[in-house]
RNA sequence: GGGCGCAUAGUGUAGUGGAUAUCACGCUGGCCUUCUAAGCCGGCAACCGGGGUUCGAAUCCCCGUGUGCCCGCCA
């Protein structure tokens, strides 16, 4: 709801006005809304609903409620009938007032929580290709914009350490030279290894997984030793799982290291073998045979039978337990669950679309064990012009492929700009740019919305991208700077003498508006929101920036610092909670 | 075959029952001896089709079309 501030003050005559009308307040509280377009006023109450109840044109009705409120409003906030809606639009001067003399502070009211956020995830086998990275940069937003609102966050990955992918990793790297490796791929018209990746482990090991799944396809001998060691993780075999860990954990580390260049950083790492070892694996697929839906195929294998459960398609079985008595990812799921309920209080998991339907299941199973279901953010693949992204058929953009590219992008653009830089200085600002530009093109795009990539887009660092943000941001602290140069001497503010244009007016509604936009980005797990939102604070500054010289003639203009350092901060602070870098100068 | 998502200017997007449909790219015309022009100001241009619910629908419901994802004792 826009300006929270305002809404009380509404809402604290709000129950006068609507006894004076003859209507029961608290059916009609919830007509106090934000408006379309938020230069026409700040909140609004269309009357239209109203008119059949009381008989009366909308128009009218307004003009009335107007009338009522303004008696009693005072000259804080101004109200106005318009086409059938009460408008108000506060007084500049007493949000001055409340930003800085009340010192207004957001996120005072809310309920704090402990949220665990699993996001990422992905099956250490090879580099991140886009596609993957917009499970993190996604799930990293929402454990930053989660803490901005003053959240306890575990940001958690689930590591995938036994089972089918580590496991023919794991193979591969026992069985398969490097000669071999290069030459499979090869004939299979796979690229080589870019050589600026050549000691990265992800790039380079992934090469044997790929190697590993084209000498499988037809050849039983493989396909019985995979068996054989895969079993064994899934049995909770030390010395496999010890194997397994030894080949994939360089690979994750690289992945760490590319998301660390975007900012990425998780606090706690899960091994999917914890739930097998410690047995609560197995005390869940005893707990889910007692469930109603519980079914038993012939070879054993048990399930729950979910067509009852808006489950459908070719089949509504949920396998939790193969026929020779072993665990499935997804009952490990389960377990994995349980564990984290206990250690939060609020779950949110960050997944592919392609797991919508197995989401279900394991919220279905949830449910008959009496465990809570998660919130579960789900997000679109993003394509390449030539079809799907897959690590397996080679078919990808590196991200860290992607971060070069816009760091010689933004490397480029500074050579235009500024001349006046030492290396050290232009590297810094191009990665900050790079990495910001990057996570602020896929944020800024709804979740359940895929797109495909295009260079040319990636790499766009104009109006609507995070480079135009950290600009507002570098433009604020280029006047703090120089302000601090000319020793200002501190002056208290006589708000009855400031004159306040629109653009300044402006600024300050949209700054008051902080809250509101963060609180709907992290109660619909949609960072996408608090893009535009970042994108219209810096609009905002821009204008008034434009219009309102700080320094003019040597002279400090104390209201119009005031308000720019405010944006400062904030811009500041909004750039932190969507993880753009927001640098003092570029 | 079935289920689930998505469909808004040339392109990409916002919008979850209300005012003249948002922002950007693009095309086009302006603004730098003035706090960073990665900026600012003006113009062009859109709700997939058909029904329904409602005083009012881009938004809710139904049918269709297009598109993505899924339907494994894989993860």
């Amino acid at each position: 709801m826009f300006m929270k501030l305002l809404k009380n003050k509404i809402k604290s005559i709000f129950g006068t006005v609507f006894e004076n009308q003859g209507l029961e307040p608290k059916e009609f509280e919830h007509l106090i809304q934000t408006p379309r377009d938020t230069n026409v006023c700040d909140l609004c109450i269309p009357c239209f609903s109203l008119a059949k109840i009381m008989k009366e044109n909308p128009k009218i009705i307004a003009e009335n409620l107007a009338k009522e409120f303004n008696e009693i409003m005072g000259t804080e906030v101004n109200v106005e009938a318009l086409n059938g809606y009460v408008n108000f639009l506060s007084d500049s001067k007493w949000l001055v007032k409340k930003i800085f003399v009340d010192n207004y502070c957001f996120f005072e009211q809310i309920n704090k929580n402990k949220i665990l956020i699993e996001h990422t995830s992905a099956n250490p086998n090879g580099p991140f290709h886009v596609g993957r990275a917009r499970n993190a940069i996604l799930g990293d937003a929402l454990v930053r914009l989660n803490r901005d609102i003053g959240n306890d966050v575990i940001a958690e990955y689930y590591v995938d350490d036994m089972g089918k992918q580590v496991g023919i990793l794991s193979w591969a790297l026992e069985n398969i030279s490097s000669e071999e490796v290069n030459q499979i791929l090869k004939s299979n018209n796979m690229d080589d290894l870019n050589p600026i990746w050549k000691n990265k482990q992800d790039h380079v090991r992934v090469r044997w997984y790929q190697a590993a799944n084209i000498l499988r396809k037809d050849n039983q001998k493989i396909e019985e030793e995979l068996t054989e060691i895969i079993n064994k993780s899934e049995e909770g075999d030390e010395e496999v799982l010890q194997q397994f860990k030894n080949a994939f954990q360089p690979i994750l580390d690289g992945m760490l290291e590319t998301l660390s260049e975007l900012g990425i950083k998780y606090d706690s790492f899960t091994n999917e073998s914890k739930f097998i070892i410690d047995g609560t694996v197995n005390e869940i697929m005893k707990r889910l045979e007692k469930s109603n839906l519980y079914g038993e195929a012939e070879n054993g294998a048990k399930f729950l039978e979910l067509s009852g459960k808006g489950v459908s398609g070719k089949s509504t079985k949920f396998f939790f337990q193969r026929g020779d008595g072993s665990s499935l990812y997804a009952t490990r799921d389960l377990a994995y669950h349980q564990w984290k309920w206990g250690v939060s209080e609020k779950l949110i998991n960050v997944l592919g679309e392609d797991h919508r339907l197995q989401s279900k299941q394991v919220s279905v199973a949830l449910t008959e064990l009496n465990i809570k279901c998660p919130e579960v953010v789900f997000y679109a693949f993003i394509k390449l012009p030539e079809g799907k992204m897959s690590t397996r058929r080679g078919n990808v953009v590196f991200m860290d492929d992607l971060i070069i590219e816009a760091q010689e992008m933004a490397l480029k653009i500074l050579s235009e700009r500024k001349s006046n830089l030492n290396d050290d200085k232009r590297l810094k600002i191009a990665k900050s740019v790079a990495s910001s530009a990057i996570r602020f093109n896929i944020l800024k795009v709804s979740p359940e919305k895929g797109f495909t990539f295009k260079w040319e887009d990636a790499l766009s660092f104009d109006a609507d991208s995070a480079p135009f943000i950290m600009y507002s941001h570098a433009r604020s602290c280029s006047i703090h700077e120089k302000v601090k140069s000319l020793e200002l001497k501190e002056v208290d503010l006589e708000i009855s003498e400031i004159e306040i244009n629109e653009s300044t007016s402006r600024l300050l509604r949209t700054i008051l508006r902080y809250e509101d936009a963060v609180e709907k980005s992290v109660s619909e797990n949609k960072p996408n929101h608090f893009c535009s939102y970042m994108l219209e604070l810096s609009t905002s500054y821009n204008l008034f920036y434009r219009d309102s010289p700080i320094i003019k003639d040597e002279q400090i203009n104390k209201f119009n610092y005031n308000v720019s350092e405010y944006s400062r901060k904030l811009l500041f602070r909004g750039c932190n909670a969507l993880g753009l870098i927001p640098l003092e100068s570029m």
